[in-house]
DNA sequence: TTGAAAGCGATACCAG
DNA sequence: CTGGTATCGCTTTCAA
């Protein structure tokens, strides 16, 4: 019962007395088979227990596949570890290796189109992107679906847009989490601001849902304030906290639900209000890293770009290959970084990227890479 | 520059006039092959950006592994998860399916070697261990990596042991992060203790290491009381923190390492302190949860079984399969859970488990699975 | 020390 | 509608 050799296509055609072709076809749904044939070998096949074999159906596919990766330009260090993920994760699945492209734009909203348009051109198989702008991308994305391109949202979702998945952190456990944190932080009272990007967009707005529920749940003492949107302008950002700050001298506490925390520090610092103001930042990044180290930041919600360019990828592949739809939005919880815990984070982080360079050498076609 | 084909063994051979026999021994270091042969192939196949198509290997070699995995029997959830998350990732992996044989052993250290021995007997191609007494376990496995079994251990480590690979969770990350909450949710000031089982299993010594470290370094008003050692039996655990609380009424927190937080919440509940104690766990299980929603423990520091599994698995595959050696033992970071965001927590593991069992179906092979 | 060739299992195409 | 067969790239065995 446990040295039995695997069932194979051969092993139905076999038992049946037909062709391994014709099993194919009956197992693949393909055109041209005996409806009555085809019971026959859905139902053997599935006493035998036939699994096909992933190897052999790889190497006789044979196939390449061009995907385009579209994002922002790298200048925080967010972006380069998507596409860090993205050729981690290329590699170490090293089959049908892809080629891929990376298409970067400036800024939100900025060359996003042209982008796209370029991949478009490219005739690109996949296409793994940031919907800066998900409300413009929608009818370019649509045109893609149309024409048959799979799309992977990565960090953020286009909803509405036909794309195939979307990989981004879980928003209603990182605004949560936030918010039980900051209530903890703050002895369950005094006044709380959120700052995001725009409402429009739902995972920011989903990270202010469950920031505010739980806050009021878990901490009903604790008063909340209106949203500041900053619109990803750092001088906006900066500007309004200003006015925040001014308004509420006494305000306790923050949540940046976005990149966008040094404007809003810096707010605070020339407010003199830095000291005593618990924040809670998200993701990770040099300047931020002192500011941990510092104090000013009590805790920052991480949301593991590698992985989730990791997760992209692997999405999108195992579409183009195995025609295997994802079950859901894939949603990543969220790491907690803390001066606590920064030192051993931040170890643990360069020995990750650290392993792919090294992934070119000689006979080596695999890296090995651990989860996160 | 990006059409162009792939490299092949036999484009090798072809640039060299020689066979893909030779070139192929030359690249694993097979004996036999003229040093200056060696040599040029090296060369060529290094100039020409040759990387093997893993498919063809796998399906060349059509190797089956035979691998044991030898666990606490699964009383807790901890371990129902990881055997979970090895066979998750033996599916997700389809190629070179391995039979997978469990074998439970009812206690730490009982049945241990026993299970061991069958396994042994059993002449498996590599084991998954858990080693529950990594001492006494030592001189077993190295035995075993004289035949040349590799072993790879989940959650504790067995040093000196000659294991192939250990995967736990980050401990320094682990303890530091308890410790740098403890600090905020206790205002910085109080009494503090630590439970653990035995302070000779490497693990729990170093959470306490990373735990006391924190403490003085971010917390210095915080008193640390020895810790406590419960060799995994409720009943010491649950008499020495009555006597824990009985000597020091005024006790503030406290942070169990280990599963074992039942027995020290049952003791602060008896002793009348359970309201004002602030408690950090460790892993999840329904008790626990439960607990957490009460708001009786704060947060738990959730280990990751299932992603333990899974990569314990990764690795030894990979070592069976390609020869390669991790690169390090195995860190992963832990995840926080509070009563915040324990729901969103508990949704998210319910959909991870709920992908596998439907697995089995029909030309359906491989599983998608996302990363934790 | 090297070459030649037979698989591995699924896919796809061409005949019938 | 079905059978037969070449093919993918690597591994391994048998001869030379």
């Amino acid at each position: 019962m446990s040295t039995s050799r695997r069932v194979t296509l051969f092993d139905i055609a076999d038992a049946l007395g037909i062709s391994t072709g014709t099993v194919h076809r009956a197992l693949h749904d393909h055109p041209g088979v005996n409806p009555m044939t085809r019971m026959r070998v859905l139902q053997v096949s599935k006493n035998m227990g036939y699994r096909p074999n992933v190897a052999a159906r790889l190497l006789s596919q044979n196939k390449q596949f061009r995907v385009s990766v579209n994002t922002l330009k790298g200048t925080t260090s967010f972006w380069d570890e998507v596409r860090g993920g993205i050729l981690e994760e290329a590699q170490a699945r090293g089959t049908h290796e892809a080629d891929i492209e990376f298409r970067t734009f400036p800024g939100l909203g900025e060359g996003e189109e042209e982008a796209f348009e370029a991949t478009i051109a490219a005739e690109s198989d996949g296409i793994i992107l940031f919907p800066s702008r998900p409300g413009s991308m929608r009818t370019w994305m649509r045109r893609a679906s149309r024409s048959k391109i799979p799309i992977v949202c990565v960090s953020t979702d286009a909803p509405h847009s036909n794309r195939l998945a979307a990989v981004s952190v879980d928003t209603m456990a990182s605004g949560s989490l936030a918010a039980d944190l900051m209530g903890r932080f703050l002895n369950r009272r005094g006044k709380v601001a959120v700052t995001l990007s725009v409402l429009a967009i739902s995972e920011h707005a989903e990270k202010l849902t469950a920031f505010e529920k739980t806050v009021r749940t878990l901490h009903p003492e604790i008063t909340l304030l209106d949203p500041i949107e900053d619109h990803d302008v750092e001088s906006e950002a900066y500007d309004k906290c200003r006015e925040l700050f001014a308004a509420h001298p006494d305000l306790a506490g923050i949540y940046v639900t976005t990149e966008a925390s040094m404007p809003v520090i810096q707010a605070a610092k020339d407010a003199q209000l830095l000291e005593r103001l618990t924040i809670i930042a998200t993701d990770l990044f040099p300047a931020l890293i002192e500011q941990i180290r510092a104090g000013k930041v009590s805790a920052t919600i991480y949301q593991r770009p590698r992985t989730q360019g990791r997760l992209a990828f692997r999405v999108l592949q195992e579409f183009l290959v195995n025609g295997r739809y994802p079950a859901l939005p894939v949603k990543l919880a969220p790491h907690l970084v803390m001066a606590g815990n920064l030192d051993f984070f931040l170890e643990k982080q360069a020995s990750d990227s650290s392993n792919v360079s090294a992934a070119s050498d000689l006979p080596s076609d695999l890296t090995y890479n651990n989860d996160d």
